[in-house]
DNA sequence: AAGGCGTAATTGGTCTGACCAATGCCGCCG
DNA sequence: CGGCGGCATTGGTCAGACCAATTACGCCTT
């Protein structure tokens, strides 16, 4: 993952973050204000303002007027206006979402060796689709299908799948 | 899906946005100088700057040291934004892009009905799986992959497949 | 002694202005 | 006509100041 050829400003995002990092900090924390970070990290207070708002629109740290600099955890929902955009812009329809949701879950369940540890959680279709994809042991895939499916339960249309049909997931090698 | 509340921050980033999509320019462009855009958009250099730093690093535009800033691809980019913080909170390996990847484009190949179709393209790894994934006929899982692969395509790690892979494919149908 | 309240300190938000560094343009000179 | 050098432009960084919101803390009241 070579980009020995970083700039000064993503230095300072990754200097931030390993910060963050060394000194423990978990979700909910307050991290150091801006002016200690800029001293401690020997740069100007603007350069850690830059890197600090790209932190925070990416949802990692949340800044509060007068109240300091907070650690997230990211359950954050704001990926899901992304999504929308494309709904809303007719770049995408709708029929896609549950599409998408489908073709992600179907590779999660061709790669999944043993498909009799889904059997315990047949009943439900949230709690089916969420083992299947947390059985890839895929993280960065995990997370977008997390993100699709919150859209998706976010239009209310229930179950993506009817219980016959996810009995039918276990036994059927061709899909 | 409210968010009436957006910071002044979020806000100087849509106005860029806005702008930039406003006075037409299309990737490859030289969008106005930091100065420039501060004065339109009344709005003080750091600010723009903030917001600049921010649209560059989710690599939507570009900077050039003395050259001015230059609008990269017009995709959308919004998915690079969760990829790219997906990466940034250390939390997904890099590993899990060609992983991802591969789970993607394996849906998709279990979902083609004619795989005959493919066979025009095993010479080229890149256009092989373009075709795959547009056999979908799903723009939105499309959008979703054509990001991951633009990032994963950034790291220079090469063809995702070997040639021998891909002629696989076309037989085995328990892939 | 306990609790409420107001003030001061802390912290993020924004701006001005300055200077450095890299680039690019353009005219000058050979 | 072409190469080269200087100057304008532009991004990179910083210092400092002031405002606004929040928080912390001590004082006063009860």
């Amino acid at each position: 993952m070579g980009k020995k050829q970083s700039s000064a400003f993503e230095k300072n995002i990754t200097a931030i973050k390993t910060m963050i990092e060394h000194d423990g900090f978990v979700p909910g924390d307050r991290i150091p204000s801006e002016r200690e970070l800029a001293e401690r990290l020997s740069i100007s207070r603007p350069a850690v303002r830059e890197a600090l708002r790209t932190l925070a629109y990416l949802g990692i740290v949340e800044t509060r007027h007068g109240g300091g600099s907070y650690l997230l955890n990211r359950d954050d929902h704001a990926y899901i206006e992304i999504i929308a955009h494309f709904l809303v812009t007719g770049e995408s329809k709708f029929e896609d979402l549950a599409g998408t949701l489908r073709l992600i879950e179907h590779a999660a369940l061709c790669k999944l060796e043993d498909r009799e540890s889904l059997r315990d959680h047949l009943e439900t279709d949230a709690l089916f689709r969420e083992v299947l994809i947390q059985s890839t042991g895929n993280d960065l895939y995990e997370r977008i299908w997390r993100q699709v499916n919150a859209f998706y339960l976010s239009f209310g249309q229930g179950d993506l799948y009817t219980r016959a049909e996810r009995e039918s997931f276990l036994n059927d090698r061709s899909r």
